[in-house]
DNA sequence: TTGAAAGCGCTAACAT
DNA sequence: ATGTTAGCGCTTTCAA
């Protein structure tokens, strides 16, 4: 590996210089600057992140935290994230928090604390406090996307509002007997993202004087399996059928819509579906959803890292993130 | 943050045994290890990599170029990947190379240069000459994933051989109009896959003595998408219609899919329809598929990526990665 | 088995 | 604007 003594050498200038140069930090002569330049490219000479972080504290590399990898949503996230990093020059580290506790215990521990990056972005997990103190305590810049989280700067993303967004929708076609598929106590562990999107659909049904219904509540894992589970049995039960479901996810929501197909019922006909998401193949089945931007959040996230390490002021406001009512073809005003 | 000395003096040895202790390398007594455990215990401490890695030429961290992150099959290649990789104690950083042919000339240039990854793992992507030799020259392991490369080591998925074997079944059902969705001159630019693909169904045809049909090969970008506008194209056109549809991927057979039902046209009984990956959805749509397994792929790129680098053999043959034919139900034999 | 000490390849004062 | 030099926090000879 060439080093930056032979830069110098060939530049004819000290390493210092040659630091300078490269970084930008500091004066530079236009000629020096010029001959390290060609020096450089003919040498081939990249500066050492190993030998640069050490000396500097900076390592030009920021960690992510997700919790799926194959799951459309987080792949556009992530999308959205390492094109404005790698554009600024900065690396990508990956942390891939599974169910595998061990591991996950690891990141917050070991890898995370091992001065590999310069800053951290949380993408739609629930901290505990213990986790949230440990990103803390790493003295970076910390974002999450996602759940609002009281002790870190968030990009939030309001999924109570959401959620009422898309109940409303269904109330305003005149629906009245709506079920949910999403929050299940089984499914809470991580992120609480499912029992906000309960939350806002809850409210929207007691602003509009709706009770409340247990029998139509399924809980679900957010897969099209899932969704497609649940609204088989939403569906096809003893009790009186809903005239309309919101699912939680847009998985989900093609799931029920695939089951009321193999089960002979019609949508919008005799019942209405809307999710959230705004995933792409969402477009084919017509779906009415909530699209919630993820390329654009993930984005915005390494925006606001970006203006953080480079000091670029206290860094554009972190508001919410926003999303958009899509009314496609699965949703219509009920039969009767 | 506490650095080394503070361990070695709590626990009274010099920092060289600390770090023989903390990294396994030479010989340490037991009292000595025990007294260092207890030590970083209580301190909270963790070996900085900056540090470690420029002094020992070891980051713990394995570099993973990928050309995209939110299609599911990528997404499930790295998620076996990072799993693996972080079991073993590495950090995995991610190259994302997208269209933008600034970024990447830039990961194979600089990026990838700079020192921060012990070796390179390279899903699905056809590099040049000149990446190739740029990988190469890093003196890193690298290893492939996917399309062959005569000039890296790699974990080969036979594309030929798949297409072969989902076209064959075509044919064994008596199909002789065939229609193939996949390899166009438009999109052959990144990764040679889609043409091998189509390679193997041509080769197929041949063998039986089925002569080609021009008009029959539908070119189609890999999305849901794409494959629904490909097969519209071919179940609506002027022309004969096929009896089964061999698309290159599962989201191009289910545009297919999704396209048949739009026109009205029934699958299995006027045209069959059968894909290649094993995504998950294709279950719901009773897809017939060769499923290629994407988690155990990145599962095995991993393994042999850490064989190489603890030095465990040369590292377990490098074999072709497997498939299986899963026949469900959206193939059957032509009606006539 | 352990310790002393010389780097690893840069950056950032500090001088000039 | 540029050079000199002391680290950055480890690992790894080399000796003992």
């Amino acid at each position: 590996m060439v080093s930056i003594d032979e830069v110098a050498r060939l530049a004819g200038v000290s390493t210092a210089t040659v630091s300078r140069a490269l970084s930008g930090r500091g004066h530079v002569s236009d000629g020096a600057r010029e001959r390290v330049r060609s020096a450089t490219d003919s040498l081939g000479y990249v500066v050492s992140s190993r030998a640069s972080s050490l000396a500097s504290g900076r390592t030009q590399n920021v960690g992510v935290i997700v919790p799926f990898l194959d799951r459309w949503f987080f792949g556009a996230v992530l999308s959205g994230v390492t094109s404005a990093l790698m554009r600024a020059g900065y690396d990508v580290t990956l942390y891939n928090i599974t169910a595998d506790a061990a591991v996950r215990q690891q990141v917050f521990s070991t890898f995370l604390r091992r001065q590999r990056v310069d800053a951290v972005i949380a993408v739609a997990i629930e901290l505990d406090d213990a986790e949230t103190a440990q990103l803390l305590d790493l003295g970076l810049p910390v974002i999450g996307v996602g759940g609002p989280n009281p002790r870190l700067r968030t990009l939030t993303f309001d999924d109570t509002a959401v959620a009422r967004l898309a109940t409303e929708h269904l109330i305003g076609l005149g629906h009245r007997e709506m079920a949910h598929i999403g929050a299940g106590p089984e499914f809470e562990a991580d992120f609480r993202v499912p029992s906000r999107r309960r939350l806002g659909f809850e409210q929207a049904l007691a602003d509009a004087g709706i009770p409340a219904n247990p029998a139509l509540l399924e809980p679900a894992d957010f897969t099209v399996d899932g969704g497609y589970r649940a609204a088989t049995r939403l569906l096809s039960g003893s009790g009186p059928r809903p005239s309309a479901i919101f699912a939680a996810s847009d998985e989900m929501a093609i799931g029920a819509l695939l089951a009321a197909r193999d089960l002979g019922i019609r949508v919008p006909e005799d019942v209405s579906i809307v999710g959230i998401d705004g995933y792409e193949l969402g477009e084919f089945f017509e779906l009415t959803t909530v699209d919630q931007f993820p390329l654009a959040q993930g984005e915005r996230a390494a925006a606001a890292i970006l203006a953080q390490l480079e000091g670029i002021s206290d860094a554009g406001t972190v508001a919410d993130l926003p999303y958009e009512l899509i009314v496609r073809s699965t949703t219509a005003p009920p039969r009767s």
